[in-house]
DNA sequence: GCAGATTAAGGTACGGTTAACACAGGATAA
DNA sequence: TTATCCTGTGTTAACCGTACCTTAATCTGC
């Protein structure tokens, strides 16, 4: 591996301006620089990265915590982040947590190592411990997706989650579907919490209640939606519609009424949140509300760019529109019971 | 933020002691130990990580180069690859390369400045650059999933594919389905190739031949999934099944059946290659072959990990094996047209 | 009691790049 | 002509941890 070293002797001049051809070319005279180059061509020289990122201090890297990459929506979020990170120069590094504490502790670890300048956290851990909140006041940090608690004193990008879960309840209420059931992701989940509220708040103006019975708890994992939804139909009355919590759920949903042969939206509506790939081609295609998971990924990283370079955030909390797709898993119920 | 100094200061001790007492303890006597960690308490002090990377020489971190991290078989084995690299102590930097040879560039350009110390390829890019076969022949280089080329001149993990083709075909043929269609991914990738003459072996065992006008080119994408089945069905003769050569166009192609008012499988047999987890629950399930995601991922990582050692690999070549996936997307015709 | 071995700890060079400072020589203005 | 400024380039220190080389002290065995 050559140095700048090397360069610089081959052509004659110094490491200095050897670094300052390179990197701020109308530094020095032309003559000069067209030496330097050639002398970079000759010699393969490549400016080490590392030196580059220990002299400087920064490690122009980031790390993007998630509890799954595989999850589809988690996927498409870092698809977002790490295009933008691109865009400033940024490295990502994976962090998947798998949920698991002393993972998540190890990649935030990173951060106060100097191998990562920030991070961005896509689940939400509560409480924080010590250490978490070291991190917190040293390391520029951003939640995406899941405001961990409110009010936040971090910043947070999300999606008017509320306003989401309104606006779909709204759309099912319209339909004449009043006897609504929900399978909600873990129940200690913020945002789990505000979809709940904004389901209410569409009831609530209906003049209707969510029955304590219609809820259930699912994990946002397909086999838990399914798991769920059977419990659910063992209610004395069936509901009319399910509120799924994500897609995934709403897809193992859709797998159990159909394996109990009812059909979907004639007997019984489905709504799932996230609107995945799958989504669209479910059958009936799957109504659900839009999040754009990579527009929350490059949101994220832009603020968290900001904080890197030590600049004050324009606002602490950027929330993002929802839309509403309609789709034929959701339609009046033709034949009543 | 303090330094090794600072602690050697606090400690009484030099600097030198300092970094043995906290990579060799056993080096060092008790009572300075005890003194050390005292100190090291105190002033809060983590080693930077910065600085011992550029003094060893090592990232201690590889890239992973993927056309999409959203697509859920690549994102499991991504999630194999990061689990078997935070056990070795490095971290996975990720390179989304959306298919654009430039950002592919840009990421194996980490290689080159001691930015990254390896590099696992996901996908399969073909020819190489000068810059590529610099880089092959200076950065511990793995393949997973896609050879670029036969014979491979590098480390490569991949599914038995050809054997996997051979056997679903085998198993649609034993279920009497002897018109087969297939939709492949983008003709001149090897997997393509690889599954095709799989289909071919059990073919020609059986004495049939694939009709060239049953073949239809997806991208792997479920979009494509539909619009190839859409142009198969336009065939005089409608086959009894379709092989697709990944799970989301045989999801997309469903989609599309079904639309026509076909059954799956009494009018028209489907099945997949991956097992994704959607592939459980499609209705109905979905026959496929399961690759082992995450093995894949962890073997790819492994051999990396010697490479970056310096140690030579046992094999150049690891081969995992299928397995059959049977659903209810594949059975015996019932009422013939 | 002494040579030689062992243990504990200190001192310091090294790695590659760059920022800060220094300096020389030429141009400009008074 | 001289003071001032500018341009281009060189010199050097700093970034922080580690590994190597010493040194000092203690121990072992004869």
């Amino acid at each position: 591996m050559s140095t700048i070293r090397i360069v610089s002797k081959l052509a004659g001049v110094s490491t200095a301006t050897v670094s300052r051809a390179l990197k701020n070319p109308q530094l020095v005279s032309p003559d000069t620089r067209q030496r330097v180059m050639q002398a970079v061509q000759t010699a393969g020289y490549r400016p080490n990265q590392l030196a580059r990122n220990f002299s400087s201090g920064k490690a122009y890297a980031m790390v993007v915590l998630v509890p799954n990459v595989a999850n589809p929506f988690f996927s498409r979020v870092i698809r977002g982040i790490e295009q933008e990170a691109q865009a400033c120069g940024y490295a990502v590094l994976l962090g998947d947590t798998q949920g698991s504490v002393s993972r998540e502790q190890e990649y935030a670890r990173m951060g106060l190592t100097s191998q990562a300048d920030g991070l961005i956290q896509l689940d939400s851990r509560y409480p924080f411990s010590d250490e978490d909140r070291e991190l917190a006041s040293t390391v520029p940090f951003v939640n995406a997706c899941e405001r961990i608690a409110e009010p936040a004193g971090y910043p947070v990008v999300e999606l008017d989650n509320r306003g989401a879960a309104r606006a779909l309840t709204q759309h099912l209420l319209d339909l004449n579907l009043t006897r609504l059931a929900v399978i909600t992701g873990p129940a200690n989940s913020p945002i789990v919490r505000a979809r709940l509220a904004g389901m209410q708040d569409a009831l609530l103006a209906a003049g209707l209640m969510l029955n304590p019975a219609a809820l259930a708890e699912g994990n946002f994992s397909m086999q838990s939606g399914h798991d769920a939804a059977l419990q659910l139909l063992q209610q004395s009355e069936r509901p009319q519609a399910i509120f799924c919590m994500n897609d995934e759920m709403a897809i193992g949903a859709m797998r159990c009424l159909r394996q109990q042969g009812l059909r979907i939206p004639q007997d019984i509506a489905i709504a799932g949140f996230d609107n995945i790939e799958y989504a669209a081609f479910t059958e009936p295609g799957l109504t659900t509300i839009d999040q754009p998971a990579e527009q929350l990924g490059r949101q994220a990283m832009r603020a968290l760019y900001q904080l890197m370079q030590g600049k004050p955030l324009a606002q602490q909390h950027i929330v993002l529109p929802y839309q509403l797709v309609v789709r034929d898993s959701t339609a009046a119920i033709t034949d009543k019971k």
